[in-house]
DNA sequence: TGTGTAGGCCAACAAGTGTTGACGCGCTCG
DNA sequence: CGAGCGCGTCAACACTTGTTGGCCTACACA
């Protein structure tokens, strides 16, 4: 069976030899991530995919082993999230709206698993997933009691999650005209409570 | 073809007569409830219903006309809001996150239409009735000036529906084990700020 | 009691799904 | 120059899907 890597920058072990057909390959994850975002895991065929990338459906099995493979690799997220101990406390909470914001506008694949996510087992274990290892972590940096850090992460999930489904995924008109500005100088103050205020 | 009408209140023109087959139909409706509920539109094929339901799949199309229709008359939702009005205002924050509470866990047709909403625009296209028609009109009974009604009701169902995706559908383990009262006291103060509050 | 009709099941359909294996071209390296 | 292998296509598979029409049964009403 081949390899199934991509040349995400996270690779691993041997160097990655470059191979003739990683143009294919790349076309390829590119079709899958923008069809898994519009249309979610069940309507997003392979056939569609490979429709998009001008190749063969079985080329897409003989890369990427089946669907579920091809969903792995396709939608992998580094939310890229800043150091929050680099900045003063009480700006932690626009600087994640702000970088929220950022990444769900030039970034399909967060779309994508969002919307596998809502009817995928596998889809909702990745995004718990990326709620522990890289929203947790940060959260910890400045939740005043490291204890409560998984509350109060989770709070903030459910606002910045919340704001993703109504704005990027229903397209509820009112969210979707909501100005940038409006939409951090609202949730700012939020955020900063769920992470920094003491418990109500 | 025969009427797609069940038994729910909101029915109108002739007094519905009663027919021999109403419990058909409404074992039908639950199954469909269930089932679109815990695995989406797609996932939830009439194949699985009717076997739910103890049925054969033509009389699914029999009564409901097709897959589309089942799910116009299994996902009919009617949230309830309270009249804001009767309360002081500075309680419709604490009033509207316990009403949505009660509503998510007594009923698995909103985690169904969630489900929908995600991957199929025809779920989402609901979704926004539902914002517009009963959310809507609820904001502009507490918010100040009647013109910023709906940025705010906006708002205010980022965070409600962002706790229904953490908690009922992804199931996000923190989300999860936030007891019922923290959930209101860390979420009752943001609704009130969304929906009273002076813009920021 | 006879009959029409509503309720229900069975079998089949066309279309679309993920997946597989055989086959051919053309580049690359010996 | 020739052999091998990576790249790609074609055709088909087994299966599931929504959907349809025919047939049988049993109830309700004459």
């Amino acid at each position: 069976m081949p390899r199934t890597d991509d040349s995400t920058p996270h690779d691993s072990t041997p160097p990655a030899p470059p191979r003739r057909s990683d143009a294919t390959r790349a076309a390829i994850l590119d079709a899958a991530r923008e069809r898994f975002a519009t249309d979610g895991y069940e309507r997003a065929t392979i056939r569609a995919i490979a429709r998009d990338a001008r190749i063969d459906p079985s080329m897409v099995m003989r890369y990427y082993g089946n669907k579920e493979g091809l969903f792995a690799a396709a939608v992998t997220v580094d939310l890229e999230l800043p150091d929050l101990t680099a900045l003063p406390r009480e700006e932690a909470g626009r600087a994640l709206v702000t970088h929220f914001l950022d990444m769900w506008e030039e970034n399909d694949v967060l779309t994508a698993l969002l919307r596998v996510g809502a009817t995928n087992r596998a889809g909702a274990e990745r995004m718990q997933g990326i709620f522990r290892d890289q929203v947790l972590p940060v959260a910890r940096q400045v939740c005043p009691d490291p204890e409560q850090a998984p509350a109060r992460a989770a709070l903030a999930a459910t606002q910045l999650l919340g704001l993703a489904l109504t704005r990027y995924v229903l397209r509820f008109p009112p969210t979707v005209a909501l100005p940038r500005g409006e939409v951090v100088a609202w949730l700012a103050p939020t955020l900063q409570r769920y992470l920094t205020a003491p418990s109500p």
